[in-house]
DNA sequence: ATTCGGACGGCC
DNA sequence: GCCGTCCGAATT
């Protein structure tokens, strides 16, 4: 059996003996409990001893405790995968089954048992259904694509039925998503073409409801999955295809250890069952142009389609001076667009930041205004009160620097932005949607909608002109990912105007991001993105690894790196943690070496654990 | 001689 | 992680 453990060396297979009363209820896959070293643990059972366990061991064995539960929660293939997955982030198959087998709520298994798969009645033949890709997904051929969605707010349906083809075809169809905005798009659309045999794994929600729809899929009912990023080990059988919505998005990067993406898991998923993947959305990610480029998966997309439905995007090279003054951040081609655009329908302003003004300078000497306690960044809110950023407290303002008391804008946010415009378009509605308060949807009358970006509310009929404002500053951010993500952000915008509704870019026209928007060619910008990534060594050009831990702890692992290790640091993170970053010509080498270490340190109780991450999806 | 505690190795 | 064992130091 399989212990679930924390402790990195003993999440491995250990023998046990079933007892006879036990032995009707122990079959593989199902959850049961064993005395390890004095104490109860939970385990699974395995139907063979490959892999990390001790398949020669011939020592004593004791007798497993009892069983959980009789239901089968773990799969060979799910588990095959989880020990990949395991593998390819250095950590342990625990960690990553914790992702796989949501916890188990024992009400919901009431008269749980293995069922006929759900049928599927074939989707209108159209659109991305209709592409040779899904039908040959459904014939169960491994291809792969990246898919270019057309804006217009159809990909949900597109993607619903490229997974109700496939289904139809007797497959199993997983739909990825990175939250639950989209999620409920995509199983709304599927629920239409697919109805019951649709799943939805959704990681926020309640325990019971989780259990229940990880059962259905289990049990065979369910044929099409759509999820959460934890979806991707979702245990559905005679898988056609895998896709994931907008890979780019950092959430789809688990939180836990070992931080799998559920692009890699994906990736992974269909090489070895094998089936079809799709990696789909507006925006190209670095990774999904390094697979193009290597001819890994080929690319569907549309050009007569997305230039048909595409916004007329236009840059606008003013440079912010004042943002006090909107007129400076909102050059007047970009009023006139939105001005036109309100005389049929709503139109969209991106304000990349919330708040008020989320930071300040000296108005005298134009240093950052920083707390004086922690040293954070000083924002202002509209009544004037000023507030650290960073440990919320509340002082007068006065400038470290030159000791003057007045404060001047730096960045402005939405809610500064939704005011001004306010009265730009006296008598026009401001509609704001911020993280906090997400609007769903608004209707087809003339209003300027406010957001910050993924919030965006979709627009009945689609927005009717719409403004990227601040752009030019999201570029020049700081982090490996702040151009992609500034990009990945306009498009997603954009793709909610109607076509040829005309679009601002506060930005450098001639910056491939920028261009890519104008030409609604994310290539453009995931070519350029790629080749800044490779000539910096970075992911996806070039594996990393990140440590954190205590320094004599880093110190201790570094002395022991092998030599052709690239070591970048340590850099102080917490005043008792630092940070390491390792390159090697051989990334497969330094990373099992990197497990070896953990799993050393863990048995010999040698110093305090050091976090490793494979390629982190953060990085500055 | 006896008790206590911290370190260390093993866990099926 | 926790448990058991071992060994040295403190306590009687």
């Amino acid at each position: 059996m399989l212990v679930d453990s924390r402790v990195p060396h003993l999440a491995r297979t250990f023998t046990y003996s079933v007892p006879d009363r036990l032995s009707p209820r122990v079959t593989p896959g199902v959850r049961v409990r064993v005395r390890l070293a004095g104490q109860l643990v939970e385990g699974y059972v395995l139907t063979d001893v490959t892999g990390d366990g001790t398949p020669d061991y011939n020592g004593p064995v004791s007798a497993l405790d009892s069983v959980v539960s009789a239901v089968p929660v773990l799969n060979p293939e799910v588990l095959a995968l989880c020990r990949q997955v395991a593998h390819h982030y250095a950590g342990s198959v625990s960690d990553v089954l914790r992702l796989a087998v949501p916890p188990r709520v024992a009400g919901a298994e009431q008269g749980w048992q293995f069922a006929e798969p759900l049928s599927v009645p074939d989707p209108p033949a159209r659109g991305l259904a209709a592409h040779p890709f899904v039908k040959a997904a459904a014939q169960g051929s491994p291809v792969r694509a990246c898919w270019a969605a057309a804006p217009g707010g159809d990909w949900a349906d597109e993607l619903a039925a490229a997974a109700a083809a496939v289904a139809a075809a007797g497959r199993g169809a997983l739909l990825v998503v990175p939250d639950g905005r989209d999620l409920a798009a995509v199983a709304a659309a599927a629920r239409r073409v697919a109805g019951p045999a649709v799943a939805v794994l959704r990681s926020e929600d309640p325990p019971r409801e989780r259990y229940t729809q990880f059962l259905a899929v289990l049990s065979g009912r369910a044929r099409i999955v759509v999820g959460t990023r934890a979806a991707a080990f979702a245990p559905l059988a005679d898988l056609g295809l895998v896709a994931v919505w907008d890979d780019g998005d950092t959430s789809l990067a688990e939180q836990r250890a070992p931080y799998p993406h559920a692009r890699e898991v994906l990736a992974l998923r269909a090489h070895r069952e094998p089936c079809a993947l799709l990696i789909a959305g507006f925006a190209r990610s670095p990774e999904a142009q390094r697979w193009v480029d290597a001819g890994w998966i080929d690319v569907i997309d549309d050009t007569a389609l997305l230039r048909e439905r595409r916004p007329q995007t236009f840059a606008t090279a003013d440079r912010v001076r004042s943002p006090f003054d909107l007129a400076r951040r909102l050059p007047q081609s970009a009023v006139a667009a939105l001005r036109t655009g309100l005389a049929s329908g709503p139109v969209l302003v991106q304000v990349p930041r919330t708040g008020y003004l989320p930071v300040t300078a000296c108005q005298e000497c134009r240093e950052l205004a920083e707390c004086p306690h922690c040293g954070g960044p000083l924002a202002q809110a509209a009544d004037g009160t000023v507030t650290c950023r960073r440990c919320d407290s509340h002082d007068a303002f006065r400038c470290q620097h030159c000791g003057h008391d007045r404060l001047r804008a730096v960045r402005t946010g939405s809610r500064r932005t939704a005011e001004e415009l306010g009265r730009m378009f006296p008598g026009v509605p401001v509609i704001q949607s911020t993280g906090d308060h997400p609007v769903g949807s608004v209707d087809d009358r003339p209003a300027v909608v406010v957001s910050t970006p993924g919030v965006e509310p979709v627009a009945v009929g689609g927005y009717a002109a719409g403004a990227l404002l601040d752009a030019q500053e999201e570029l020049w951010r700081i982090g490996m990912r702040a151009r992609e993500e500034a990009v990945r952000r306009w498009f997603n915008a954009a793709a909610l105007l109607r076509a040829g509704a005309p679009l601002a870019i506060s930005a450098d026209s001639e910056d491939p991001a920028v261009q890519a928007l104008i030409r609604w060619d994310p290539a453009v910008a995931a070519r350029a993105e790629l080749a800044a990534r490779e000539a910096a060594a970075l992911p996806p050009a070039q594996q990393v690894a990140q440590l954190d831990g205590a320094p004599a702890d880093l110190a201790e692992i570094v002395a022991g790196l092998p030599s052709d290790t690239e070591v970048l640091g340590p850099r102080e993170i917490t005043q008792t943690t630092s940070r390491l970053l390792l390159r090697a010509p051989d990334f497969p080498a330094l990373r099992d070496h990197l497990r070896t270490v953990v799993l050393a340190r863990s048995a010999a109780h040698s110093g305090a654990s050091v976090r490793v991450q494979v390629d982190p999806v953060t990085l500055d």
